[in-house]
RNA sequence: GCGAACGUGGCGGAAUUGGUAUACGCGCAGGACUUAGGAUCCUGUGGGGCAACCCGUCCGGGUUCGAGUCCCGGCGUUCGCACCA
């Protein structure tokens, strides 16, 4: 027994990872490899913590499933690079007084370390980073390709400011009104950005969710993305005002009779037009007071509504009376058309509104049971049960049907049409910060915006020192002259660089083109690599990023297809995302001090341990809550498997007769393991496997080739581990070259199958008959059951309910 | 508020079309081997009862020969979006 060597997982994955970097075991030849599979993670960003068990379960997840699909027989590319551009470095960088360039690599290094020791099949040399200046040089001329297109537009938005740390915060970094970091006062600040226009896809993008020609994606961030799409079907009506006209956008036309006034956003273009002069200076004040707040408080809904009357009135096209016209701060600029018809009637804010200003709601739907006189407590706003009423010609018409004729007559009196309205807002990608790609224009005060010619890119990122931002708005470029200034493209006159820098989202938003091309400093992407690898075969990430990375990714690719670069339109056939692992419930981060280092697990463990952990936690596609009190439980059964393969190589064993029993175990786990792996149930994956190993071992069956499969089936969770015990099993070629164990569906089957027994449908004992046995057999077993026959004495039986291979139940009384 | 997911032993979690609830693992208890063991191996482990049996998958109803699974109504947890007209 004592010759075998112990299992020293230490010893055994630095013998591996060494083998598979000389041997480039996790290379694939892009060009002529038989059967293209790309698989893909979402590159991490490098942190300065390194990577936590979260980040590692993701991976490991993906890995597992990458390296099951190269033992089926795939061309596996599975490539990793680094997201490191953005606010996150920038602001850590300044925190500890390193400059960005510095500690990028840094983490780089320590992150390719991490990744290296879990045992991840990556190509690494296709690895890149968003911060190299081969790769921002192709997001810079991302963004002309869509500059050319007339997708990239310059216009003045509201961002919000924290005048303490001196930037622009994104949503997301504005908590109640205040900066997430120091807690000050965020204010507003019109400044001039550029935007995508990805609302011009919104339909694609909305449409093609449901092509499962095209996408195959977990359902949840398909609906995440539906709902963030947020279509609404509903028509545009123009109200006159004097010599204006003013547009609102409304989802219920067939309410129309029953707009009592109109609510303009406080930052409507026509609000100083509307304004008369007794109201002008409170209208004024009120206007300046919503500005002042930033966009998140003032987005939250349960508070009090405000607003003031602008003293002018519209006329409401179906009932011809004049309405006045308001604005407030519950009707956002940037949805619609910046303007609403006010049903207080109809509408839940509508009512509030009209009721703290007592302006008049009127009924123009009653359902069954009401009348149009009944009075309103409160807003009915129930479209699919109810009549018109109050609405001249369409009283008495349900409400859905008053929708469509109401629509009609609008457009045939030219009042307005049916239309389509989204959610989603155009892209956003400027950033008045240092840390990301410049944005490759030009202003010249003779040309305009004029774009970086594409043979002039990259625009470098200057290394400055003072890369901090200040109180003007600016980008801190702006303070360097030498960069700052340049002959315009087209006149030669002097010009000014465009000193924004792009939103880290579209460095992200193409990565996965950039990939099986990154040796090509001459294109982006090839295209004969790119039709052999993508649409990317698998896609697995979480669900964190189900709105903005996925979705401006297939808006990109999307560009990219109409211009004719690329042969389809959606990057990712298929996506799953996966679970989160949260610690004490809570999601790990820094801030709350709950991260854990995965580092020092797989010093104590071994990788391969830890992997096999984490997949056997909880469900992949579902996450958990990290503890540490279960890790000796795979690290056991490594030790058994082990053991066994010890066990195999022994002479003795090599003509031993695998048992019946053991025969199908073995193709039923062959069967089971394949079909969970393909689903991401890694969990019971393993569970599978532990029930063979316990069988083997109750049963003392070594036999070689059944092992040497047990070994194979294990290589995805634990890769060092297998190879190692591959290698000792008498293989010379890498375990992840060998080709998955096949089963044999005559060896699924049992000999002797158990046979449940019921009356009246609880459990009365179980029957063990051949498996061919018929029903008059099992209830003859069934018969001699000392628990049955008790249950039987003096009844009838009515009925026998008789499942073949699994029950009989019988039913008396 | 809207949308979604989930609720099973002491714990993480398993359960084809509805068909032996608690697979697998952790923990725990007892035993073996040991100078010792926190190593390893064996046995046991939902609750109650001497037993026959009874009760058990968040709660309450229902459908069914049979419900963790399906239907209706609650409660709770988590996540996403949130004044979207």
């Amino acid at each position: 027994m004592s010759e075998h060597p112990a299992y020293t997982p230490s010893e055994v994955e630095a013998k591996w990872r060494d083998r598979w970097r000389d041997r480039r075991t996790n290379e694939v030849d892009l060009d002529r490899a038989p059967r293209p599979y790309y698989n893909l993670m979402m590159f991490p960003y490098p942190s300065a913590e390194g990577l936590h068990v979260g980040n590692l379960f993701a991976f490991t997840g993906a890995d597992v499933f990458g390296r099951f699909k190269r033992m089926q027989g795939w061309s596996v590319f599975q490539p990793i690079g680094f997201d490191a551009f953005g606010i996150h470095s920038e602001n850590f960088a300044m925190k500890i007084g390193v400059h960005p360039a510095e500690l990028i690599p840094r983490n780089i290094t320590n992150f390719t370390r991490q990744l290296t020791s879990m045992g991840g099949m990556f190509a690494w040399e296709h690895v890149l980073s968003t911060t190299d200046v081969t790769y921002y040089k192709w997001t810079q001329w991302l963004f002309l390709q869509l500059f050319k297109q007339g997708l990239a537009y310059k216009k003045k938005g509201s961002v919000n400011w924290c005048p303490t740390d001196k930037t622009v915060l994104a949503n997301e970094q504005v908590v109640a009104g205040a900066c997430e970091r120091c807690g000050t006062i965020v204010e507003q600040r019109v400044l001039e950005q550029w935007y995508f226009r990805i609302t011009d896809y919104a339909g694609r993008l909305l449409a093609n969710l449901d092509d499962h020609a095209k996408m195959d994606w977990s359902e949840s961030t398909v609906l995440a993305q539906k709902n963030w799409l947020g279509r609404s079907e509903g028509a545009e009506i123009r109200f006159a005002a004097g010599a204006s006209t003013i547009a609102v956008f409304t989802t219920r036309p067939d309410t129309v009779f029953g707009a009592t006034f109109l609510v303009l956003a406080p930052e409507h273009p026509l609000v100083a037009v509307l304004t008369t002069g007794g109201q002008r200076a409170a209208v004024e004040a009120y206007v300046a007071q919503a500005g002042a707040k930033d966009l998140v408080s003032r987005k939250v809904g349960d508070k009090e509504k405000s607003g003031i009357a602008l003293g002018s009135t519209a006329i409401n096209p179906a009932t011809g009376q004049a309405i006045p016209i308001w604005i407030a701060d519950y009707v956002l600029m940037d949805y619609g058309t910046g303007a609403i018809m006010a049903v207080p009637g109809h509408d839940e804010r509508d009512f509030a509104f009209a009721t703290r200003y007592q302006l008049p709601i009127v009924r123009v739907v009653a359902p069954e049971g009401e009348s149009a006189a009944s009075p309103l407590r409160e807003a009915f706003i129930e479209v699919d049960r109810g009549r018109l009423v109050n609405s001249g010609k369409y009283d008495g018409l349900p409400a859905l049907e008053g929708k469509r004729a109401i629509t009609r007559w609008l457009e045939t009196a030219s009042h307005g049409e049916g239309k389509v309205q989204f959610r989603l807002y155009d892209w956003c990608i400027s950033r008045q910060r240092y840390w990301g790609p410049p944005i490759p224009i030009i202003y010249c005060d003779d040309c305009g915006a004029v774009p970086v010619p594409e043979e002039q890119l990259p625009v470098v990122l200057p290394q400055i020192d003072d890369f901090r931002p200040d109180d003007s708005g600016i980008s801190p470029l702006a303070r360097h002259a030498e960069w700052y200034f340049v002959p315009c493209p087209t006149c030669g006159k002097q010009g000014r660089r465009e000193t924004d820098v792009s939103d880290t989202f579209l460095d992200s938003a193409w990565y996965f083109l950039r990939y099986p091309s990154s040796e090509f400093g001459d294109r982006a992407f090839d295209q004969a690599r790119t039709a052999r690898w993508l649409p990317i075969a698998s896609y697995i990430g979480g669900n964190e990023h189900a709105v903005l990375h996925l979705l401006y990714s297939r808006f990109i690719t999307m560009v990219l297809h109409d211009a004719g670069m690329l042969g389809f339109e959606e990057p990712f056939r298929t996506f799953r995302a996966h679970g989160l692992i949260v610690k004490d419930g809570a999601k790990m981060s820094k801030s709350k001090g709950n991260v854990i280092n995965p580092d020092d697990f797989i010093s104590k463990w071994g990788a391969d341990t830890f992997r096999t952990y984490l997949m056997f936690l909880g469900p992949f596609q579902e996450g958990g809550d990290f503890r540490d009190s279960g890790i000796s439980g795979p690290r056991r059964f490594l030790e058994k498997v082990w053991d066994l393969v010890s066990l195999a190589t022994h002479p003795d064993c090599r003509d031993a007769e695998i048992r019946h029993e053991i025969l199908v175990k073995w193709h039923q786990t062959k069967k089971r393991v394949g079909e969970e792996l393909a689903l991401l149930h890694y969990n019971t994956a393993i569970a599978a496997l532990m029930e063979l190993v316990n069988l083997l071992r109750e049963q003392n069956c070594c036999e070689p080739t059944l092992v040497g499969e047990l070994v194979q089936m294990i290589a995805p969770f634990a890769p060092h581990f297998a190879e190692e015990c591959w290698e000792r099993l008498g293989h010379t070629t890498s375990i992840f070259d060998s080709t998955w164990p096949a089963w044999d569906p005559a060896l699924i089957l049992e000999a002797s199958i158990t046979i449940v027994i019921q009356v009246n449908g609880k459990t009365r004992g179980t029957v063990t008959v051949g498996r061919d046995a018929d029903e008059a057999a099992v209830r003859a077993a069934a018969g001699q059951l000392d628990t049955v026959v008790r249950q039987l004495e003096g009844m009838a039986v009515r009925k026998v309910i008789y499942v073949p291979g699994r029950l009989m139940n019988f039913v008396v009384g």
